[in-house]
DNA sequence: TAGTTTTTATGATATATGTCATTTTATTAA
DNA sequence: TTAATAAAATGACATATATCATAAAAACTA
C-alpha cells in the first residue's frame, strides 16, 4: 500500500468532482471538514460498511469504485448503486437514524474519507445549500431505485443485462476514450446488477457478442454499438 | 359529491396525523399554508397527477387513499407506494425539479390540498425542521424502494403476495378492529404491487385461503393468521 | 329487473430462466 | 513454472410463472 505516493489534497482544494454535495459548501466549512475527516484505505474486495452495523458517519470517496448491494434472505446479492470518486456513502442510513442496510464493497483499491455523524450534522444545519444538495441526492437515488425496481419487475433478462451495461458505461465511462467499459466486474457481479444468475448472464453476454453489439475480450467488455445496446435495453428517456 | 357535508379544518387545526411533515411547522407558517392551499376532490379511479406532467406543486391528502404507480414500457403497472390521510405527494419530482414519474391514482374518493411549488419552497427554506422531515421522508422512501426491489428480484410469487398483504395491513389497518384489511383492491391491483399477473395472484390468494392464513369474502380480504402470513412472506425484521 | 361489463376463477399449455453438472480457461499463489 | 483456485463457458434438464382460453360470479347501469 504505497500510501506515500498518493497526493492527498485537503477539502479546501478538492477538485475530484464538480457537482459533489460539498462543492457548494463555504470555505470555512470546508476547513472544518479537513480537520474532522479521517482517512481510510480499502483493498479491492474489502467491505467498507456491513449491513446492520450502526451508522457512525459519512464516507466520501477520494479514489476508487464502490458497489452498494443488498442481501436477500437467501443470501443472494443485489447491487443497487455504484459510487466513485467524489461521491458520498452512508447518508441514507445516517439521515434516517438507521443501521446500514446496504453493504458497500470496494471494487478496486479505494481511498475514503470518513466524517463523523455529529460533525456532518453540524455543517448540515449551518448550510441550507448543503441540505438542499442532500435532498436532491436522495430524490435522485429514489428515482433510480424506482426505475430499477420496475425494470427488474418487468423487463426480460437480455433487456436487464443490456441496461446494466449501459448503466456501467454511463457511470464509469470508457477506458481512455475507447470502447472498453472502465470497470472490471465478474459475470456474477453483472448478474447481481441485473437480478439474474451467473450462467444466464454469461449466455446473454455471449449472445450480445454474437449480435455484434458488444465484444468480450477476457474480462473487458467493449461496447461496439451503444445505440443498439440502448435499444436492446428498451431504454426510452 | 356532497362537499358541504365534509368539515374541512384549516391547517392550523389539523389533526389528521401526528407525524406528518408539517406537524412541526410553526403556527405562522401553518397560517401561510392555509392561505396558500387549494382544495381538490378526486373520485375513485381518478388520476391526481400523470406521469410526465410538469411538477406544479405539492399535494397533501386530507382524506382518502392513493396509489402511486409506475408504468413499464409494455404499459404494465407497478405500484410503488401508497399514501393516505396526512401524507404528502409529489415531493420527489418537485424537489429534483423533475416531471412526475409516478402517476398517482385515487383508490377511493379523495380530498386533497394543493400547495404551489413556490410557496412550499418558501416555507421549506424558512423552516429547517421541515427540511429535515423531508430528508427523513425521502430516506425512508428510498429504504422501502430498495427493499421492494430486492423482494421482487429474489422472492417467489407467494412470498411477494404475502408480503403485499402484510404491507396493506400495516398501511391501512383493519376495518374497525376486525380482521378485514381496510382497503379495497382488485386482484389485478394486488398483482401490480407484487409484480405478477392477475391469474397468478388469484391462484395464490386461493392457496393462502386454503391454508387458513387468510379468508376471502368477496373483495374483502381477512387476515386470519398474521404471524403465519409474515412467515410466508419471509419477512424478518 | 334485465342486460352489459368487469372481475374472479380455473384449466391447459408454453416458455423464459433457473438449477445442476462438467469442461475449459483465466487468475492467483507457492 | 507448476499447482491450486476461481471464473467463464456450455449442455441437459427442471420448474415457476406467464399466457391463452373459457366459464362463473359479481358489480354496475340503463
Amino acid at each position: 500500500m504505497k500510501r506515500g505516493k498518493i497526493e492527498i489534497k485537503p477539502c479546501t482544494e478538492c477538485t475530484v468532482s464538480s457537482n459533489g454535495v460539498f462543492c457548494s459548501v463555504s470555505e470555512k466549512n470546508l476547513g472544518i471538514l479537513d480537520q474532522a475527516r479521517g482517512s481510510n484505505f480499502y483493498k479491492k474486495g474489502q467491505t467498507i460498511f456491513y449491513e446492520g452495523n450502526h451508522t457512525n458517519g459519512l464516507f466520501c470517496i477520494y479514489s476508487g469504485k464502490v458497489k452498494l448491494s443488498k442481501l436477500g434472505e437467501n443470501g443472494k446479492e443485489q447491487i443497487i448503486r455504484f459510487a466513485k470518486t467524489g461521491n458520498i456513502l452512508g447518508y441514507r442510513s445516517l439521515l434516517s437514524n438507521d443501521t446500514y442496510h446496504a453493504p458497500a464493497t470496494a471494487m478496486e483499491d479505494c481511498h475514503v474519507f470518513l466524517l463523523s455523524k455529529d460533525r456532518f450534522m453540524e455543517i448540515l444545519e449551518s448550510d441550507p445549500k448543503l441540505s438542499m444538495n442532500i435532498v436532491q441526492l436522495l430524490s435522485n437515488d429514489l428515482k433510480s431505485a424506482e426505475q430499477l425496481l420496475i425494470d427488474i419487475a418487468q423487463k426480460s433478462v437480455i433487456e436487464r443485462i443490456s441496461e446494466s451495461l449501459v448503466l456501467l458505461q454511463k457511470t464509469f465511462g470508457y477506458v481512455n476514450g475507447g470502447k472498453t467499459i472502465n470497470v472490471a466486474l465478474t459475470r456474477s457481479e453483472i448478474a447481481d446488477i441485473a437480478g439474474t444468475t451467473t450462467e444466464t448472464t454469461i449466455r446473454t453476454l455471449v449472445q450480445l457478442d454474437k449480435e455484434g453489439i458488444i465484444k468480450l475480450v477476457d474480462k473487458k467488455i467493449n461496447i461496439l454499438d451503444l445505440q443498439k445496446l440502448i435499444q436492446r435495453a428498451k431504454i426510452y428517456d
